[in-house]
DNA sequence: GATTTATATGATTAAATAACTATATATTCG
DNA sequence: CGAATATATAGTTATTTAATCATATAAATC
């Protein structure tokens, strides 16, 4: 039995009409937070459980403060926590609905793709008939 | 009956495993083009369906050439669709999923808010006690 | 065809920030 | 205590980009 998230169309239509601008500024810092490759590879890496910076940094191959800094502003935001043990310090994703809307993000590209593949393609066949 | 979308865990498996350096750089960018609050002002005004420039402008109170650019953008990224007739140009979003990424995005930061509140709470509470 | 209206586009400026280098902190072990 | 290891943090630089102003296109109306 596999957990699901369900989103209902009532449930959008509730974002629309209840997000002020203040919210909107809010989330837009959030959104901006995932739109860094290198912190999209560091969360990439902490979907299969928590892992240390070191760890981290062999996985995506960057320097080690540079995936500091990512790790540290993503703290800041609440994105990923944190565990510290002796030297090591462990880093986790804390809510999953992150990487639920990674998955939503992608699935919306992918089909973006797709269309305009198919306009190509269409294009194509008829220049080559 | 409401149209829902439903994400199991095993499509976050699939995407935290599918994913290659390349595709999070198109992610990346995807999410990018959520992070202006400007862009999501718009967005969030055509959530209730297709308006023109004009309409956008007077909503979110801003310049027409800055609109302009935001709108432009975005349909480059195949985020917004675009219906010209006579001098007015209708926008609309091209697919619902940039909504309910939305949402989602703004269910976690509100979580993530309740949490650190709840928290601030707890030690006012034992500091007032 | 001239004017008005709706939208798009170029050029400029100011602000944000990712990556890098060097250094600092903090924990473990000898 | 001193050395080694793991992580964090300043400071700098280069790049990106949002907003603005001015102007261009293009359709409708007189």
């Amino acid at each position: 039995m596999s957990k699901t998230i369900t989103i209902s169309e009532e449930d959008v239509k509730k974002w629309h009409f209840n997000m002020p601008d203040e919210m909107l500024e809010v989330v837009s810092n959030r959104f901006k937070l995932l739109s860094e490759p290198m912190r999209l590879k560091i969360l990439r890496t902490l979907c299969d459980g928590e892992h240390t910076v070191q760890e981290i940094v062999n996985e995506v191959s960057a320097s080690q403060a540079n995936i500091s800094k990512h790790l540290a502003l993503m703290h800041d935001n609440g994105v990923v926590s944190r565990r510290k043990e002796g030297l090591k310090c462990y880093y986790r994703i804390t809510d999953d609905s992150i990487v639920y809307a990674c998955f939503l993000i992608s699935k919306s590209v992918v089909e973006n793709l797709q269309d305009r593949l198919s306009w190509i393609q269409k294009v194509n066949n008829s220049m080559t008939a």
